[in-house]
Formats: C-alpha cells, structure tokens, sequence
RNA sequence: GUGGCUAUGGUAUAAUGGUUAUUACUUCGGUUUGUGGUACCGACAAUACGGGUUCAAUUCCCGUUAGCCACCCCA
C-alpha cells in the first residue's frame, strides 16, 4: 500500500511539486511510530498538578497517623498472588499479567500490593517489631482487564497497610485515613462498609445462601447461575435487575456473624462515629478478593450523578488469615488502597482545576541571558543562586532576547533577569518587572538578597 | 472476556468517489542589530493500519488496532 501510494502521488504530482512528493516518499519509508501499549497511560507534564497533589496530600495524611513508608517489588512469584488473592477471583483469573521469565519461573506483574507487602513482612521478619506494623505506599498496579476512562491496565494506588494487630480502632482508623485522604483532594465521598465475618462464619452463611440461590435459580442472571457453585458470595454483588430482586430476600451474612464478630463490627461503626466519618452500612458489600474477613469497606464519590462504574475510589478490609496462609504465624492484618486514576478524576469532575493553573502559584523569576559571555556568566550565577535556594526558570539554549522574554512571559515570571554582553562587563544585571515593565539595572553581587526579597513579597 | 459507538496535522475541526484535503490553536522562524504580552507574514504538520469494490477510495465494504461507553469486574 505505501508503494501504491507513493507512485501514485509521485506521478500524479511530478511536475508542480517535485519536492512534496520526494519528501512524501521518504515518509513513507520513516519507522512506523510506536504507540503506548493498550491500557498503557502516560502521565503528561500538565496533569502534574493533579498527580504531584495526590502524592503530597496522602503522604501527609498516612504520616500524620503514623504510618511508614514501605514498597515491595512491582514484579512477584505469580504464586503469591494466586494463594492470597484466590484462584476463583476475575483479577487471577482474567486479569493478572502473568509470565515466565528467562528461568522459566512463573511471575506476576502486582494487580495489588497487599499481598506483597504480607510476603515483605514474612521474608524480612517484621514481626520482630513492635507490632503493630503500619506502613504506607504508592505505585503502579497491572490487570489486564478491558481499558475504560478511570480503569487502565497500569494503574496506581496508594495504600495502607497495618499488620501485627486485631483491634477495631485499627479499622476505624484506616478507613478514617482513606476518608480524610480523599476529603484533603476536595473530594466528597461516602463510605460503603459491612463485616463479613470469620472463615468459619462465612462457610455456615455460605451453605445458607447457596441453598437460597438454588430455590431461586430459575429467576438468577446467565452469569449469576454460574456462580452459584463457584462464587455465590459474588452474585450479591451484582447489578442485574432480575438478580437484584433475587438478593433483596436473600439472607445477610450479618445475621451470620459470630458474637465475637458482631461485637467487633460494631465497635469499629462506633469508633467511625467518633471520627466522624460518614458511613453507609451495605449488607451486600463483599469485596472481589478471597482473603478478606470481617470489616469489608469501599468508598465512592459521593454525588447523585457521578454514581456510575467508575465512582469506586478504593476499598479494603481486614484479612487476619492472609499471613498465616502465606506461611507466616498468625499475624492479624487490615489495609486499603485508593485508584489514584479514579481520584484524579473525580477531581476533575468537582471542577478541582489544580491542573489548568500551574500547581505553584508563587513569584516566579526568569533568567535571560545574551550572548558566549552573557551564557557563561549565566550558569554560574544561575547555579550559584540555585545553592543559596533561588530557583529561577532559564532557557539557556534560546539565543535571542525577544525569545527568552517570550518564554519569561508563557511562564508567568513576574521578573527576568536579563546579562548581556554589556552587563557581564560591568559586572551588573538588569531585572525587569514584567508587569510594569519597569527596569533596574543593579549589582550582581547584590542579586541574591535581591532576589529573594522579590520571592519573599509578593 | 461480551456488546455498542468512533478514528482527518500535537490539539480542536471542515470537506469530498476525481487536479494541490479546510480552518483555528499550538510549535518554530521572521517583521533589521539586546526587550515579552498585541498585530502582520511565513514554515512544519493529518485522512490509524491492512485488504477489498472501483478507471479512481480519505470518502463505500471487510478485517486489525486503538479510543470512548455499557456489561463483567474493580481501583
């Protein structure tokens, strides 16, 4: 095809316009362009307001409760995730990028990091500290699930982890930290919560409901029958119309809960009512991964229309069985994590438009520099006020004035330096106000305390 | 994984089965030498990819890929 083309245009155009259809021809021949794999989002400089925000706001936030900051690796033995995770669950089965390295070894691109950070606390005898562990992370997570706006196949999380104690304080708290995590960015969320028990109250609701599910079979979804021997726990979750009226009826694990269950779901909704977190109790609530137990939770964005697919920021729960299960001693365990994606765009949906305005709205000073000896002396006074902490804009490969005065200008430099040939002489250097347009020539020496009574005032 | 809609320069768009594919923004350069925001001039730059129908396809058809939306599921 690109050869059709090519002699088409060539012979078609030869006369009026030999060189276009040269050019077209080389063109053609260039290397087809890469493009980002499927899912695959970049994170463009204009959106660094909403990303660098997010950052900031749910380190400040997981610092202020005393949680540490901790990581483990993007890549893991596919094992790890398949025992925690579940072998029944949609993110092993459909979603996981899973391989085999150059050993051969099977591995796992992380679609979570809680069970990461649960072999981290194994592998490295964290036990050994005084417990309970809390930690704190964010990165990047892999499914390879089908890409829609607010879900990519790389996504990132931020999250929270507190291993070593069962307490409904420590519940409480991780949800309040998520809340108020979400409430800093300017978002107004609700949180879904229910307990789902132990194990051994789960294996008794679940005979109980799988019975309820077989009387009503015939009035289940396609898909919601499937699941009633391989994941019955799951159809509670789902959204047809003709299983919802099926679940309206269905038995609630809450009246299967131990007393010992009860008693702590109950002090953790206590413990939220103190910390003023709004919550919603949600019976149906059961989460899509097999090692949760007890307290389940999810947070949503709380508005009458947004309340679509995508107003799922994060969830978590206890899971005091998962270390145990991945060869540890018993270790009682809960987390979270929040979609830093689904966050981002739920700010921009409340019109939190931190990404229109550059993130920092202080004074901003740009140098300009003419000439060899102008550009000299330009990156040792430039580095000479970088190490007294004056960070100003420069761009020093720009040759002309009126060039650099014009990026000063796209970048909202309230002053510009400028040092030309004639200034670099006398030792001096103009500063001009680009509001007024004012100039001042003074002393090089004298730029730094110049400089940062500028930064100082306005 | 299933279904629906979509695909024109970096972005946003116009148009057409037939000479050179429209316009705006952005980017770069210029309107004399060392002065930005305005104005004017100019340049770069696109029919996603592959196949079919046709004398001729960017336009019609099919496939692929990607994006969006819904489902599934989740963050």
């Amino acid at each position: 095809m690109p050869v059709k083309k090519t002699t088409k245009k060539a012979t078609t155009t030869k006369v009026t316009k030999k060189g276009s259809a040269a050019k077209k021809a080389v063109d053609n021949k260039k290397a087809k362009a890469y493009e980002s794999l499927r899912g695959m989002k970049d994170i463009l400089p204009k959106h660094e307001g909403y990303w660098l925000d997010v950052f900031h706001k749910s380190e400040s936030v997981a610092r202020a409760y005393g949680y540490q900051y901790m990581q483990a690796p993007i890549l893991e033995q596919a094992q790890l995730f398949v025992r925690s995770i579940g072998k029944g669950t949609d993110v092993v089965n459909k979603e996981m990028y899973i391989f085999e390295d150059r050993d051969g070894k099977k591995v796992a691109l992380r679609p979570e990091l809680t069970a990461g950070i649960a072999r981290a606390y194994i592998s490295n005898g964290m036990h050994n500290l005084p417990q309970p562990v809390k930690v704190w992370y964010q990165g990047p997570m892999f499914r390879h699930d089908r890409p829609q706006a607010g879900r990519y196949r790389q996504f990132h999380q931020f999250g929270c982890e507190v291993l070593g104690d069962r307490d409904p304080v420590i519940d409480a708290e991780l949800i309040a930290v998520s809340y108020n995590t979400i409430k800093d960015l300017g978002i107004d969320a609700v949180v879904h919560i229910n307990s789902i028990g132990s194990l051994e109250d789960r294996q008794n609701y679940l005979v109980e409901l799988v019975g309820y599910f077989r009387s009503k079979r015939s009035y289940l979804s396609d898909e919601s029958k499937k699941r009633v021997s391989k994941n019955p726990l799951r159809i509670l979750d789902s959204k047809d119309g003709q299983d919802l009226e099926v679940i309206q009826d269905a038995p609630q694990i809450i009246d299967w809960l131990s007393q010992d269950s009860k008693a702590y779901f109950m002090k953790v909704l206590e413990y939220l009512d103190e910390l003023q977190v709004p919550y919603v109790l949600v019976p149906t609530l059961v989460r899509g991964l097999d090692y949760y137990t007890d307290t389940v939770f999810e947070l949503f964005v709380d508005s009458e229309d947004a309340l679509s697919a995508q107003s799922a920021l994060g969830g978590g729960g206890r899971y005091d069985g998962l270390v145990e299960q991945l060869g540890g001693r018993l270790t009682p365990a809960a987390g979270f994590s929040l979609g830093i994606e689904r966050i981002i765009l739920a700010m921009k949906d409340q019109k939190q438009k931190l990404g229109d305005v550059p993130a920092e709205k202080k004074p901003h000073i740009f140098f300009a520099q003419l000439g060899e000896q102008g550009r000299r002396r330009a990156l040792s006074l430039i580095e000479q006020l970088r190490k007294s902490g004056v960070f100003v804009g420069s761009h020093l490969s720009k040759n002309s004035l009126k060039g650099q005065l014009e990026l000063a200008n796209k970048q909202h430099a309230t002053h510009t330096i400028i040092l030309g040939q004639k200034e670099v002489q006398d030792g001096t250097v103009i500063i001009r106000d680009m509001d007024s347009g004012i100039q001042e020539i003074i002393d090089q020496k004298k730029l730094e305390k110049k400089l940062k009574k500028l930064l100082e005032i306005v």
